[in-house]
DNA sequence: GAGTATTTTCAACAAGCGTTGAAAAGTCAA
DNA sequence: TTGACTTTTCAACGCTTGTTGAAAATACTC
């Protein structure tokens, strides 16, 4: 909410922080436009009707993180050639530009995970902007972790990717849930902790299917 | 929608269908009782406001669910006593009862699941009153994968459990993101499939952090 | 079958919604 | 300073929302 962004800036932050914590449809264009500090009709004006800005909150960020995870996934590639690389290495590449990092600073991106989340376990959005942006992403990295896993059926290999992601969005949504359920031990903001665990989890989940039987 | 069933039972199933594929904000009281053949006072009458019928679609199946869950916890520990049962066993009593059996049949629990996963990743209904329902139970079966990993710190016991929470409740969820995905390869609705991977990939997930380092 | 309670409908309320067209303010080049 | 263009505000539109109080219909008891 800095004064000196401008105003289309402004909108979309709001939008977003509205957005990330009560969902699309609990939010008005009035709040968004109270938060930003301008009047309904602008936002109108530059994103059209309620559900394109919408989209635009969803997509501002898409191109950043998927470009970062193109980087480390395409970098470990190369370190390991011409072997491909450990599934560790994979899944790292996979997570580690979720981390809040120079290049993903602010709340922002905080507010964009909490959005992933509300799009991704929802049966309404699954044709959403942002789905569409996100699947030949995941693709690459499911021929990446098929090409480290030869033997793994391609049904198995969906699946663990599917429990993969509900483990990763839920984990940085920061719903406050592990909070409540650890009586504060556990952090929901706490996204590095998140990190760490996952990757071991989650790798060790993987090889269950990468052995022959 | 069976004529048969009472007017106040007709409200909750359309509510469930509606909240489901929607979430709480899109539906309209006057859709659920189109979709309900009741006029629009008569949600308000039998339930109170919206936020209650809400709650009580919610609620009404929380408690079976819940007790299917510990009864078979229960079981598995009579079984192995007085050993503490495995890390297997106790997953698979918190992931069981999910599948649609006679005591849970029909539409109505895979909607029911959506929701649940509609409210485990919101950020907003984190005290609602399904939370509050669910707490107690999750903390009783991590007491018991406890006592069968005396090893694990308690940090990395409530983080597994978030992965298990996230991948379970999208798996269940079938919003059709995996289907799109696998190019058909795999199915949403197929939550057999689901629970077959998804207790080794948790489990092994888990075993990683019993072990001493 | 009269009389009481419960359930269901009807009609309407005030409030808030997304959107729009025209007016105002601001920006910038010549 | 003018004039063209973009950005922002203003005021209002038609519509839908959740909720409510009274009337009608149904169910139940004696």
């Amino acid at each position: 909410m800095n004064d000196a962004k401008p105003a289309k800036d402004r909108i979309l932050d709001a939008a977003e922080a509205l957005f990330a914590i009560d969902g699309y449809d609990a939010v008005t264009l009035r709040q968004i436009a109270k938060d930003a500090r301008v009047d309904v009709a602008l936002a109108n004006y530059h994103f059209g009707p309620k559900r394109d800005l919408f989209d635009a909150v969803l997509l501002r960020r898409a191109q950043i993180l998927n470009d970062l995870r193109i980087k480390e996934l395409e970098a470990c590639e190369e370190q390991a050639a011409p072997n491909p690389p450990s599934i560790e290495a994979i899944i790292k590449a996979f997570l580690h530009p979720l981390l809040i990092r120079p290049e993903t600073q602010g709340p922002g991106w905080r507010n964009y995970y909490a959005l992933v989340a509300y799009i991704n376990n929802s049966r309404r959005w699954g044709d959403s902007a942002m789905s569409k942006y996100f699947d030949p992403l995941v693709k690459r990295f499911i021929r990446a972790l098929k090409k480290s896993m030869p033997q793994i059926a391609d049904e198995d290999m969906y699946w663990c990717y599917q429990f993969l992601s509900g483990a990763l969005v839920l984990s940085f949504a920061e719903t406050g849930r592990i909070d409540r359920l650890s009586d504060g031990l556990c952090k929901s903001e706490d996204l590095e902790a998140a990190y760490e665990r996952m990757v071991p989890f989650v790798v060790a989940g993987f090889k269950t299917f990468s052995k022959s039987n």
